[in-house]
DNA sequence: AATGAATGAGTCTTCATTCAT
DNA sequence: CATGAATGAAGACTCATTCAT
């Protein structure tokens, strides 16, 4: 009840901001920390440091820790799942092979451009409505999509899309970091061609092309 | 609590017991603890207590709560690795299918009857020795072997075999979380047979049999 | 959220109030929390949504939290003090013995049917002006000059009013509590004609008549 | 994870205590805080510097600050309900009036010794248990007990001693609290003499005798 | 080999109050 | 009169690890 000190300090600051802002500025910086240290080795009150603004603040746009980190993962997964669409639209509707490659080579480069926060997105993320949570993954589901539409077009045969997708997606993901994990500290001299052509080429038996 | 009262409570208590066996007893309360509550919401004290040791002892046995999660993950993947050499090694040498049939199956079971550990063994465990520690993966060398074999058996053909045998692993292990987390509470109800044969299909198109 | 859906919302709300009404407003919307989650668990936050006003506006209205709590005790003590006044005066002024009984009941009355507000008001406020500022406790007062008045008039005797007046309002207080706290959920229950009797009996005492 | 690092600091300390002496210590180091600063004015932090141990000895001692809270009512009440046991029993058995009088005039003393922590065990004490829990209040239960047996005893007649009790303790304790709010700094001022002699006269008035 | 009292840095979260609009 | 985004000090509590016995 008694909290009226207070030490004057920074002269002109922007004071208020929409939301909206207010809070990307947020994610934004919890992203880059996560990224650096992980999810569990930053504080809520580095995010807030790194942001600039006061701890208060944080929780006027995120109940939680927690709901940060969820927050970051639909960011995270809607421009994941968007730049996937955008790469397969630019292939032609009946491209079906042109549209399933362009899809796997999208999917490495964003992955292998953001592989720290698609780890912190996807693994370092537990808890929350009980074990197990379906995520529900989009990414996946978008595979799967593709994968339906390309048998029923006689483009390939895939019995139970969304089965294969969740495999694919898997495979994919397995691939990529386990070779991240073959690199030692040269991240980025992974061989993005000989892996997207040795993906190519389990994407293509895995529908029925190999 | 206070020191004159030592002789009275629990008398006969094996006080001292040789390194393994104590060690073993810290790993199994450790693992029951974190299969009911998640590695994090495990402290090391509920471990102690579990195991009926004293905290320092925890720190006689483990440098570390990490190292312990480790020691875990060795245990476990040990066993998972011996479960599946088993159930291979009940097929004749040159059945091929029937032995990646076999490891299949096994890998199915054993994943289903020990999910949590499996997660937290897997999923819940970042840190040590830098972000992507190389996991060494001895499951899927071990397919990775199988796969090789065949191929110069001509049962099968793969090209790189620790390339396919990360890809399966992974698609074997995101199918089986798929399908975990679509049956909401009656996890044991997961139709493995359905799942197996899936998988099964799968795999055949990927060593180029489908 | 966002600055340009101010329109749409709630259109005729009259925003501006006379300064007595938002007080008093105020005040009632805090009463109720206060008396549903005691003071120390509710929130100049809560207290505002309550009102139906912005949290500046509280500002406007009262120094502090701190400030509104005295004011809610003003506002009691006032009613407390009217409905004993009015109890009293539908006796006779001769009627000494009637007067006091009906001081009495009605604050048995009144205290038991707002026990909480009562307790929140009188308990659970301390701090301001150092500790023990004098309550200048009105009811207590009111009784003194009862007693005085009584005592003058030959009706009974009592040596010093302030005193016993302050003693039997404690005990009042005391006895009421008791009863309460012992009436385990069945707040409701406490026998009003039983503790009055004894009550009064303990009053007659006190001013000599016993 | 990792809190390895650390300070090489303070010599020679007696490490490690009996539980017993600890938890005493921080009961008295906490007792003079809250009597200076009142409780809710007072950290846990504070408390364990004033103790001379680290925050976490605290909840090795006590579940939380609140526990904490409840001991020192428990200590506080044991001691007041000793000193009048031990002052009644200064006097005869038989003597009913004296002893009385020597439990009023005890009270009275211990009371004005000690009025802060008096304050903060009864007052600014609240939650847990649900409102109101009966305090169960064993002061005046020594009172009642003594008041039944004197009436037993032919001594005086008071019809039911526990209401008796329970209203003549608060109006001992709103008559201490009247004096105290009166004289305004120097507390130590107050008139023991007088307001004993007082309290003695609306006692004896109260059990029949006046 | 074993003990367990002690440590203390670190974490998340709350909330009374301010002030630019 | 009114708003509500922003503040930031303060608080309670946790827990991996150590070390004297």
């Amino acid at each position: 009840m008694t909290r009226a000190k207070k030490t004057a300090k920074a002269a002109a600051r922007p004071r208020t901001k929409p939301a909206e802002v207010r809070r990307e500025e947020l994610l934004d910086a919890a992203e880059r920390l996560f990224r650096e240290q992980g999810v569990a080795a930053t504080s809520v009150d580095e995010i807030v440091v790194a942001a600039g603004v006061a701890k208060g603040t944080f929780y006027l746009h995120f109940e939680a820790k927690e709901k940060l980190l969820s927050a970051l993962q639909q960011r995270f997964v809607a421009s994941f799942h968007a730049a996937l669409e955008a790469a397969m639209n630019r292939r032609r509707a009946a491209d079906w092979q042109g549209r399933l490659h362009a899809w796997l080579a999208a999917a490495v480069d964003f992955y292998l451009d953001r592989t720290e926060l698609h780890d912190i997105v996807f693994h370092e993320f537990r808890a929350e409505e009980g074990p197990r949570a379906k995520h529900e993954n989009p990414i996946a589901e978008q595979l799967a999509e593709l994968l339906g539409a390309g048998t029923r077009a006689g483009a390939w045969s895939v019995a139970v899309p969304h089965f294969s997708a969740i495999a694919l997606f898997s495979a994919l993901h397995g691939a990529l970091d386990d070779a991240l994990a073959s690199s030692p500290s040269a991240r980025k001299a992974v061989n993005r061609k000989q892996l997207t052509r040795a993906l190519d080429a389990f994407f293509q038996r895995a529908v029925g092309l190999g």
